[in-house]
DNA sequence: TTGTAAGCGTTATCAC
DNA sequence: GTGATAACGCTTACAA
């Protein structure tokens, strides 16, 4: 006699055996399809499959069979056009490796960070991926290798993406981008065109990994040309729009000497545009202005940004391929993607004499 | 004696009963809190728990006990800022609930729709959130209206976001925006400034429940105020910013009369700018540009957009928070969430006479 | 080629 | 309070 399965309540490989008057196992070979089965019983099966709507239990399949297939991505929020960029790498390869995406959201709160590492424990995920910039602190650190080396017990693997690698007896997969070189190179453009005064905006929480390295990158260039740096003109700032806004204004306000910005992020580049349009001054006429990311955002403002191009996309495909297929006995990994300046209309010749604020 | 846990082969109860001197039944109470125990025991057990670095297998307990409290999220990918947003109340709301987020992307390929659609019935999702505009053809209700009975039965449910309602007997929660509401009100602005001959970027894909929504708004407006339309001024278009670009050329190429642009989204408003801005046309002293959207680009846009504002966020929050609170007798549900107009400075009045194509 | 039976790690039921 | 024991739905030896 077959069941009737009523809503809510699903057939299971059994309702279908019976259906199909054969054996639970041999249900499951034929869904399995990695075991030899007769043509006819495979029909049977199959057209009780689709008669009762059939589907899988993947918690079952988890715990009976193989694993989970599933890769967890852990990001400060979706919305911020880079790290949606990385998601979207992490779901495309995911799934190009035949495995689910699960996604949580941090907000910045450390403490919820540690709760989804132990959730996606739970959840057996293959992969953990860490989007972003964490800080250097000691204690930052330590705790990371501790959840890195959690995970390994569980057998899932820690994957950080977009931040320097660890010490080589932690077991985790590190992929970031060339933060530094990139900062660097920008830099060093814009004293190719002759600008000597140049303001950073984006110091502050020392410590804070991505900061820091374009931060570097933007000091090594001055000592690469033997350029003096003064701080006065490295703001800190909260990286967003608005706050590349007011630190564009008090360095106005204050009179500051520069004649190029050099904004954190391109989201802070898009405040700074607009204090310095309010301000009469114009890009890149009266001051030239760079971003970091190349978010869409670039190319959308006016004038158009001179910024680091920053393949996130590629960033998060490779997080996960390299975790997916490493060596099992390969402690560490650890892969740095490169970056390069992309060149648009915000940056101009120095002027010269150098701008000070308008009207001192 | 103890067992002694290796690299990739979890504790489990078992391990944690043994190592504490109870039984699996009591460690399950400690850990699940819902049942008397001892404090003793529960001090022991939770200290093996602590040693052992046990973590509770979420795939058996799904099994075991109630069910998965998970989430999808189905959507055409994860950058469009649109879609960001919704992903962000999505998993917000789906975290408040207490549930986990599972994100697929269809890269606009329904075949893939469907497939995901199988793969979170096996993951025994408590509710499937799609997000975006939809075919209005026959074939496409058809197709929803099977898979939102299919979820239904497999004890999950389907949610419709930013989409027109199906029929009532559908098992299915619907909740959209004002789209066509929103349409209306811009159009109407732009006609109270005195414009008479608006272009329509965005028609094409006839049945495509956004941009019908939007375009009938358009019209709407037009009869209410007894102006006529002119089917040459709305163009076809596939979305994204290059397109706006190009269609607003070919408007200039051909000489069309217009004062104002409606563009469908705020994305293809920025090609619209650029088209214009390249042509020596002033926005908005001799161009009126709307986009649709409100998203953060319409702020960084020269000049800032008019466009009407949708709560994104809200909207995937709303859909997780009705479907996973729903009245388990109902059978539909359907919301609507406001829209409204945002002015900036992307329009003014209409310029009299009515701008051609320059120098014609 | 197919079936039987024993897990997988948890929770629920029913005793004690 | 606590502990056996039987599900949950699937896979995978081991047999036949």
């Amino acid at each position: 006699m077959t069941r009737q399965p009523s809503s809510g309540d699903r057939p299971t490989v059994k309702d279908v055996a019976a259906s199909s008057g054969v054996s639970a196992t041999t249900v499951s070979r034929v869904l399995a399809g990695n075991y030899p089965v007769s043509t006819a019983t495979r029909a049977r099966v199959m057209k009780a499959v689709r008669e009762l709507d059939y589907v899988i239990n993947a918690q079952a399949r988890a715990l009976g069979g193989g694993g989970t297939k599933t890769v967890a991505f852990i990001v400060h929020d979706l919305v911020g056009p880079a790290f949606a960029y990385v998601g979207q790498g992490v779901e495309q390869q995911a799934t190009a490796e035949g495995r689910l995406c699960l996604v949580c959201t941090t907000h910045g709160d450390p403490e919820r960070e540690l709760e989804l590492i132990e959730l996606m424990r739970e959840q057996q995920a293959e992969a953990v991926v860490l989007v972003g910039g964490g800080s250097n602190s000691r204690s930052y650190v330590e705790r990371i290798t501790q959840i890195a080396r959690a995970l390994d017990k569980s057998g899932s693997r820690l994957v950080l993406c977009g931040r320097p690698p660890l010490s080589p007896e932690v077991p985790a997969t590190v992929v970031e981008y060339d933060n530094e070189g990139g900062a660097y190179a920008i830099t060093s453009y814009l004293i190719s065109l002759g600008h000597r005064d140049i303001a950073f905006l984006g110091a502050g929480e020392p410590g804070h990994t991505t900061v820091d390295g374009r931060l570097r990158g933007f000091e090594r260039a001055h000592e690469a040309h033997h350029l003096p740096m003064t701080p006065q003109r490295t703001r800190a700032i909260t990286f967003d729009r608005e706050s590349g806004y007011q630190a564009t204004r008090d360095l106005l306000a204050r009179g500051e000497k520069f004649t190029a910005i050099f904004a954190a992020t391109d989201v802070v580049a898009s405040g700074v545009l607009v204090a310095l349009r309010e301000a009469g001054l114009r890009v890149p006429d009266d001051v030239s202005v760079v971003g970091y990311d190349d978010i869409p955002l670039a190319r959308d403002l006016t004038p158009e940004l001179t910024t680091v191009h920053v393949d996130h996309e590629e960033l998060g495909r490779t997080a996960v391929r390299y975790a997916l297929n490493r060596d099992r006995h390969a402690m560490s990994q650890h892969t740095v993607i490169g970056t390069h300046v992309v060149i648009r209309n915000s940056t101009g010749p120095a002027p010269k004499p150098a701008r000070t604020r308008p009207g001192k």
